[in-house]
DNA sequence: ATGAAAGCGCTAACAT
DNA sequence: ATGTTAGCGCTTTCAT
């Protein structure tokens, strides 16, 4: 190894080294035109002993193709979606595309500026979560001249194509789940409504069957912060307290249900005979927990996947856009559901 | 709204819609040297009302500076790497860098792999989990000449800078409590330690403390996949039936821990009276439980907030490389260590 | 199978 | 305060 230089390598060093042109160089390097075998080698010895780097930047301003796909989601502490991006990524492994993430924490604002930082790289696509975007947003995102796929949520209109589920049904089956199951007095407990927008959706869902059925929520409280599971336990509790009534709980994801059905058991409350619990998502970290919580898959892996394999159609073919997937969670249970 | 051309807008565009040249429609959108108001206005105003979204590629390689600082993790749906990011992120929000994560599965080669593209793309610095990398990898972080923080551990000699806690040290110390709280027969169980270093070097450090006290692991068991809740139940029940005479469990991560601790309350256990536990990582997530698990924080916010915070003084100052920041994890007792 | 020339969209450096 | 020129390191296109 030579003694690092403080200028990165180029081309040019690897030509000069191997005695063949920049040129030739480049297509071996990127197994594209015909090279004999011969010079092949030469240039691939030089640039492994050179310990060559391409540089993309160049590459990409040349060729104008960048093979990023932005993918813009609220958080990753999230547990749902790291599983979004193992889908994206399963499904991008034998392309020539990487999925690059954004973060927006919830926050529309931040939403457009991470958006805008990455269209400032021209990915080939981009996925992002959620049908609800500023103006500005959309119309980077419709402006963008790429394909675009809206995640999660299949409530509203996309820009370009869509994969999700709708929340508004999944909240609707959950209540005629429940209501057929014989439970009449519901509380519920979840996050603050404003900026996430499925949670709203599946709480409209919700509700919006439960008056179907005569039935209205008889409590319900909201958090915005701190550990999820304590925060299930302390609400369950408080809720509990305040309306010892209740015979069902709906939570608005798994991981508050899951400290609610804890509390419930060292309480030793007669789930789901006396009352019964149910949350959403279905994930599997909660698998080993000593009772199962009735829930929703949310379909997060074969989101990603379904998502990233539309931006490679739509790479290749000239797939139609304007397509929404509506996959088709299913309720799942648990031990925390009456069968009906 | 323009109809949308296929082309992408360039400075040019803005430059011509604004009668202002190229470069100061560039130093308009950069905020560099000195534009009048007017001008500037000018400037701003047809930019905005193009949509026109700078070109970073072509930026990059005219400046030939990227605000890129890749990030290169083993995982993110482990709950530690997502708080890692967390601290990177604030760190680096007030400066023009950003993070841009790669993610290995603890696999050598897709380490490699993974380093490769990033570094191609030509970032301002690197932070890079772990000590141990291919000769490969290895060569290519030294001789980047970009600024190179190592994550998470300190055992060990850094390319360049580390930030982490010494897992030997954790493992050490978390066995020194648990004897002199007088425990004597002690159970393992953990990840298969072949790729996580960091679990070895804790394992390590306790099994070496253990011995200048003159005992021995009694019992271990490894795992590789599942839900890690999951795991930790079915592995503390299979190994407490084989060796019944435990007085201690020690797990090389909080969540099968937590498995374990929650089968342990079901089968009605004395815990820490007749049997502790303690695992590993202090993950928020837990703090919901009904009973908390004895563990060790790993301080993984802050490795992240000082990593970043040395990529940001090399980058500016000629800060010393070479620095190794070892942090102190403590060991925080919960319910299920007695205390001494 | 290989090479030469032109230029991708910006910014550094130097005018003015 | 603003404009002009010359590339950044590649790839495209066209020769040979």
């Amino acid at each position: 190894m030579p003694p690092s230089d403080r200028r990165p390598l180029t081309l040019r060093d690897v030509s000069e080294a191997s005695g063949v042109s920049e040129m030739t160089v480049s297509r071996v390097l990127r197994n594209r035109g015909d090279v004999s075998a011969a010079t092949r080698e030469k240039v691939l010895i030089a640039a492994k002993q050179l310990g060559y780097v391409p540089n993309k930047i160049a590459g990409a301003l040349a060729s104008q193709r960048v093979n990023l796909v932005a993918v813009i989601i609220p958080s990753l502490g999230n547990l749902v979606f790291p599983e979004v991006m193992t889908g994206i990524s399963r499904a991008l492994e034998e392309s020539e595309l990487q999925p690059v993430v954004g973060v927006t924490d919830y926050q529309p604002d931040k939403e457009e500026k991470v958006l805008y930082e990455m269209l400032s790289w021209r990915p080939s696509g981009v996925i992002i979560a959620g049908l609800e975007h500023s103006d500005a947003a959309r119309a980077m995102l419709a402006g963008a001249g790429i394909p675009v796929v809206e995640i999660m949520d299949t409530d509203g209109a996309p820009i370009d194509a869509a994969v999700g589920i709708s929340h508004r049904r999944a909240g609707r089956e959950m209540a005629q789940a429940i209501l057929s199951a014989g439970y009449r007095r519901i509380g519920f407990m979840g996050t603050k409504l404003g900026l996430d927008h499925r949670a709203r959706k599946r709480f409209e869902g919700f509700t919006a069957a439960l008056a179907k059925g005569g039935v209205e929520i008889e409590d319900q409280e909201f958090y915005t912060d701190g550990s999820a599971l304590a925060k299930g336990r302390e609400m369950t509790q408080a809720m509990m307290a305040r309306s010892p009534d209740l015979d069902f709980l709906y939570y608005s994801n798994d991981m508050i249900g899951a400290g609610g059905l804890l509390w419930m058991k060292e309480q030793g409350f007669d789930v789901p005979g006396t009352i019964g619990l149910a949350g959403f998502n279905d994930v599997k970290l909660l698998s080993g927990l000593p009772v199962k919580l009735a829930t929703m898959d949310s379909c997060r892996e074969e989101i990603g996947r379904r998502a990233a394999e539309i931006i490679l159609s739509r790479l290749t073919n000239e797939a139609a856009p304007g397509d929404t997937v509506e996959l088709s969670p299913r309720i799942n249970p648990g031990d925390t559901l009456r069968l009906t």
